[in-house]
RNA sequence: GCGGGUGUGGCGGAAUUGGCAGACGCACUAGACUUAGGAUCUAGCGGGCGACCGUGGGGGUUCAAGUCCCUCCACCCGCACCA
């Protein structure tokens, strides 16, 4: 018997494949055609667990739909522009280039000795320059039509340093390489205008079907639309009116004071040469090293400083104070509010501790207009008081009358909000693509024409991790003419947030190779959407949300008809290790290389994907590989001992345990069809398999006379293919051994025999209150009554009932009947 | 803090539509085979002597709850310059 040396047969098998070209798309097939990807990696430098469950889904998925006769494409890639890269160069002083195609090659490699059934022809990666020319290209199209502007933006700045700061490189205030405090700093920087598609981007959320609920409910709150007014008030002694936006206009007669963020554009005026210019400025000087997140947890006791001026309802005409406060953030909303302290509870907590007065405007429905608030705001709708003419209405009904009123005095708008910013894609790093445009003197922004694309990124840089961007630093690059009027000019030496790279690398991978274009509108029209998506749940927001941005920004430009990029989602759990994502970062990564050597790449596939369903979070631990070794081995062997014992066997057929086999046989089919094609339990898929491989290890030990070799042949070549997607070595070479001379990947997947599944008899319990008492086999087709009866006959059952009294019985047919007793 | 999740034996998990809790696997125990066993095979394996008790805690709906409702707790992910 020849042992399953699997390094042997992985080694050859991977071989084979890339010979025969096994898994490139055939752009000429006839077949439906079937769009899978997992998001492509970030090359850190080694994959980890989390990378190869990812893979081991898709991998699954893409080799399923082949054998159900789909023309796949499964392409894969690195998203290789980013921070980290940087980081390696100022701590390690190799250059990020260097660093990146290093991380990429180690980790191609590790890709392959996984087996996956990438098309490898269209590898892309955002750091080359026939990737990133074409990201320029799409920047000039939004720029052109409008989607990409300037303005001036707060950012994370060490003074240490005298450099930008990532959020991440900000820990507790404190910049993470010199400890010193960061400040915010002004900077004017590129945006694009998501905002202009957040309807769409909300309404759409309707249509994806394939999408987890749960993702669509966190891009909905995170778009955050809200409808409301804004409203316009006067300010004494001050040319411009203080506009704020409010969910609730029904509430404007009891708002008491007006809160502006420290950072709105009005307040260094307001306060200039007043008595609370020191405290104001002050209390600006301590929000600047609190994030945002710090100053609107509801934990942190509400501050603020009267500025000494007032604003004038334009409904009540009442004098209200104005404060700044660390509550009101200026980028959401108009950075302004009106404060209710009675209806919103921030706004109480914040009036109760600085004095401020509180008027209740709505009553609950069941209380009288006394009706007043202590300490807890009453936030629902009622009916209105205090309210001058719109007294004693309902407040839901008041909310647009009010909205009317404020019209008619030109006062206020209805308006709607949305939590969600415009996306800020500059980043003063090196490592990325440079954004294409130049500064002239005389003609100010200037585009970089395409035809000049790309604008490279010079690889010759120094890296002290001091200065704006390192890019500033390189003459050659900074030093140009302007596109319009040739004279000398500045280059732009931002580059975009690698998140711009990642929105439409699915599109490329459709043509990678395409010249002259970021990809034909043809191709895209055929393959898009992609089918499957599957990536980790962290990108549930951010990724996902650009992504579909981007398509259907390119779609308004022309570039293709798809409307959304990803037809179906499958959000994959996270691997842990030690309670924590696997990341470099945090130092936890366990790589595979190991355990693909002292077990084999079908082995870790098979085991990942055992080990939980894949949107479940995962704690790494090893136990349990060897089981699913052992399994290999189990399956490597039976395969041996029927092709030596067929050769002699006698085929002959015993009705009832022929019966039993052939159902699990077809039963074990039909579950791992389902579970691959509709749940994406792996874990289910596989654990159905292994017990088809129990059973036919008992079926094979049954005397030679009763046993029907060729249905054990069956239920053998059924393991194979089935087994096929997640092991593909192992299957390849045993549907060898079995005589084969096709690839078992080519093979067509098996359909299942209905007829087979068909029982005729079937155990039900009989429950007494709910608790099991007994168990009796019955035929499949007996009705309600006739169950019922033979569950009472039933002699368990007779001696427990004796003295009862039989309330009433509950028949669920093919499962259960439950008898109530007192 | 806000938003989204998760919680079942010693461990990973199963229970697909409210219907037998613990499939499958790991670990462990005993036995068989063997010069040997970290191979393989057989049997056992939630707790309790038992009536029974058991799906993070408490409460509820129901003939029946891991599954539905309320409430509390713990942990994980995201929060816009990590990707």
């Amino acid at each position: 018997m020849l042992k399953y040396n699997f390094k042997e047969i992985e080694e050859k098998w991977q071989k084979t494949w890339v010979e025969n070209n096994a898994f490139s798309t055939d752009e000429d097939s006839d077949k439906p055609k079937f769009y899978m990807l997992e998001m492509f990696l970030y090359p850190s430098g080694k994959i980890h667990m989390g990378h190869v469950r990812n893979y081991s889904i898709g991998d699954v998925v893409a080799r399923f739909k082949r054998m159900k006769g789909f023309n796949v494409l499964h392409p894969t890639g690195a998203d290789a522009f980013g921070l980290p890269a940087e980081n390696a160069a100022i701590q390690h002083g190799v250059s990020p280039d260097f660093w990146t195609k290093k991380n990429m090659a180690d980790m191609k490699k590790q890709l392959k000795a996984l087996g996956f059934s990438y098309d490898w022809d269209r590898e892309v990666s955002t750091c080359d320059v026939e990737y990133y020319r074409w990201t320029q290209w799409i920047f000039l199209q939004f720029y052109n039509s409008g989607l990409a502007y300037k303005k001036k933006s707060r950012v994370n700045w060490c003074t240490s340093c005298e450099t930008v700061l990532a959020n991440e490189q900000v820990v507790g205030g404190l910049c993470e390489r010199c400890d010193s405090h960061v400040e915010k700093k002004e900077l004017s920087q590129w945006y694009f205008k998501i905002t202009k598609y957040a309807e769409k981007l909300l309404d759409d959320l309707d249509s994806l079907d394939g999408w987890p609920d749960k993702v669509k409910t966190m891009q909905k709150n995170w778009i955050g639309k809200s409808e409301g007014a804004e409203i316009d008030f006067e300010i004494e002694n001050y040319n411009e009116k203080l506009r704020v936006f409010t969910t609730r206009p029904d509430t404007i007669f009891g708002a008491t004071y007006m809160v502006l963020a420290p950072e709105h554009p009005y307040v260094m005026e307001l306060i200039a040469g007043n008595q609370s210019e020191h405290a104001a400025r002050n209390f600006m000087q301590k929000l600047q090293h609190m994030s945002d997140i710090e100053r609107t947890s509801t934990e942190i006791e509400k501050e603020g400083v009267f500025l000494g001026r007032y604003c004038i309802n334009p409904l009540s005409g009442e004098k209200m104070p104005i404060y700044i406060a660390n509550y009101v953030l200026a980028d959401y909303g108009t950075g302004a509010i009106m404060a209710v302290p009675a209806h919103d509870q921030r706004d109480l907590d914040f009036a109760r501790k600085y004095d401020i007065d509180v008027v209740s405007v709505i009553r609950p429905s069941d209380n009288t207009d006394d009706f007043t608030v202590d300490l807890e705001a009453f936030t629902g709708s009622g009916v209105i008081i205090n309210s001058g003419e719109f007294n004693g209405e309902l407040s839901d009904v008041v909310f647009s009358r009010i909205i009317k009123k404020l019209e008619e005095k030109n006062a206020g708008t209805k308006s709607t909000n949305y939590r969600l910013r415009d996306w800020l894609i500059s980043r003063q790093r090196y490592w990325g693509a440079p954004i294409p445009i130049v500064y002239c003197d005389d003609c100010g922004v200037v585009p970089v024409n395409e035809e000049d694309l790309p604008v490279e990124l010079p690889i010759k840089v120094e890296f002290t991790g001091k200065g704006s961007s390192p890019l500033e630093m390189v003459k050659e690059f900074v030093n140009t003419t302007c596109p319009k009027c040739s004279k000398n000019a500045r280059r732009e030496t931002d580059t975009m947030d690698t998140f711009v790279d990642s929105s439409w690398y699915f599109l490329r991978f459709i043509d990678s190779k395409n010249q002259s274009l970021p990809f034909s509108k043809e191709l895209a029209d055929k393959w898009m959407p992609v089918d499957q998506y599957i990536g980790g749940v962290e990108h549930a927001i951010l990724h996902l949300l650009y992504a579909r941005f981007f398509t259907k920004a390119m779609k308004d430009l022309n570039l293709l008809e798809a409307n959304e990029p990803f037809k179906n989602l499958l959000t994959q759990g996270m691997v842990l290790k030690d309670g924590m994502k696997m990341s470099k970062s945090k130092g936890n990564v366990v790589s595979p290389d190991e355990l693909i050597y002292k077990y084999g790449a079908d082995t870790i596939r098979l085991f990942i994907l055992f080990a939980a369903p894949p949107e479940r979070d995962l704690e790494w631990s090893e136990l349990g590989v060897e089981g699913a070794h052992r399994f290999l081995n189990r399956v490597w062997r039976m395969v041996d001992e029927i092709t030596s014992v067929s050769n002699n066997g006698t085929f002959s057929s015993n009705k009832n345990d022929d019966k039993t086999l052939r159902f699990v046989i077809h039963n074990t089919i039909k579950r791992v069809t389902e579970d691959i094609e509709k749940r994406f339990n792996f874990n289910t898929a596989i654990s159905s398999i292994m017990e088809l491989v129990n059973e036919l290890y008992k079926y094979k030990e049954i005397d030679e006379e009763r046993r029907n070799m060729k249905l054990l042949l069956e239920g053998v070549r059924t393991t194979i293919v089935l087994l096929a997607p997640f092991a593909p070595h192992i299957s390849e070479e045993l549907w060898k051994t079995l005589g084969n001379n096709c690839s078992v990947h080519d093979m067509k997947w098996l359909p299942f025999d209905e007829a087979a599944l068909i029982k005729d008899e079937v155990e039900i319990v009989v429950q007494l209150n709910g608790k099991v008492k007994s168990r009796i086999v019955i035929p499949t087709n007996l009705d309600k009554n006739d169950v019922e009866k033979i569950a009472l006959n039933d002699d368990k059952i007779n001696a427990l009932l004796e003295g009862k009294r039989v309330v009433k019985v509950i028949v669920v047919l093919g499962k259960l009947v439950n008898i109530v007793v007192k």
